[in-house]
DNA sequence: GTCGATGCAAAAAATTTGCAAGTAA
DNA sequence: TTACTTGCAAATTTTTTGCATCGAC
């Protein structure tokens, strides 16, 4: 396969990911450090399709089923979080656990566009945290992670509106 | 089309949600009436499939599509919620300003489990209230919904855990 | 009677699987 | 070397669309 890499021209294997994929048993492969530094450097939310175009113009030896592969490797091991906002497609972000900024999302059902946001997270952290605990005791359940979005009408959409 | 209906032998139309569709613009059909009904009756979330399948069962008449039909229009209509879970089909239960319960989900990642709850959404409300009344005054977004849900272990999941 | 709603079949879109070949360790 | 990974093509699964017919109002 070819191998094109970072600055140094080498399969550079300094990602801080690597030791975490050697302690679930995974080896450390060009695609997935490929996808951990897209899904790292742009701090988006992306659907499957997109992180495949965008990685496979930079390396086209990567194709649209190891994508698949390594976001659900990458999702099974937390560092990934897969996201679904009502479109038919999943999509795919850093987690906060793994350096990716908490935040939750207002979805417009007019337009499909997202808005993320990370303000008031210190009012809902408490109340989250609390019920997280509530929750986890009462269901005997292990709570990993959470999403909150909000859905409506962004200012666009309101406009459009005739009623 | 073949029209068996609730008991009294005739296709009623009781349902409070009649006015609604008038008032949107469209019509009471009997394939409108069974979905609602259904999901009314059961209160639970359910991915098309399964709608179509009990609906179906019932009145062999109603096909798939006009399943998937019959929810896009009651979804956009606020009667009905759409939710993604994460396993790759949307569910749709009634929407809670349509009578349904209010309710959060605990969705296990191990086993696809999804575990309704209520509890604690007094405190939940509050927070999350005057998180509406903020977000939508800075982005000018008008906000009709939300959605939390936990993912983790459920209790058996966590035993079959051997890390 | 009119125009929206439906069913069926076909198409499209998203995701998964089989398998031979490549490669990290 | 050995077992995990990958790419390609084919298969599945979920959802949408075209179109002639049917039915609510």
């Amino acid at each position: 396969m070819e191998r094109k890499v970072s600055s140094s021209g080498r399969c550079s294997r300094s990602g801080w990911w690597h030791g975490r994929l050697r302690n679930c048993g995974y080896r450390l492969t060009f695609p997935r450090q490929a996808i951990m530094e897209f899904l790292q450097r742009t701090g988006g939310h992306f659907p499957v399709e997109e992180i495949y175009r965008n990685i496979h113009k930079t390396f086209p030896s990567i194709g649209l089923t190891t994508v698949y592969r390594t976001l659900e490797v990458l999702v099974e091991m937390g560092l990934v979080s897969r996201l679904d906002f009502g479109d038919g497609k999943s999509r795919y972000e850093l987690s906060s656990s793994s350096g990716g900024k908490h935040h939750h999302h207002l979805c417009c059902t007019g337009c499909g566009r997202i808005i993320d946001y990370q303000e008031f997270l210190e009012e809902e952290k408490k109340v989250i945290k609390s019920i997280e605990e509530a929750l986890s005791r009462k269901h005997n359940f292990q709570i990993n992670e959470h999403q909150i979005q909000f859905l409506g009408l962004c200012h666009d959409c309101r406009g459009k509106e005739v009623k």
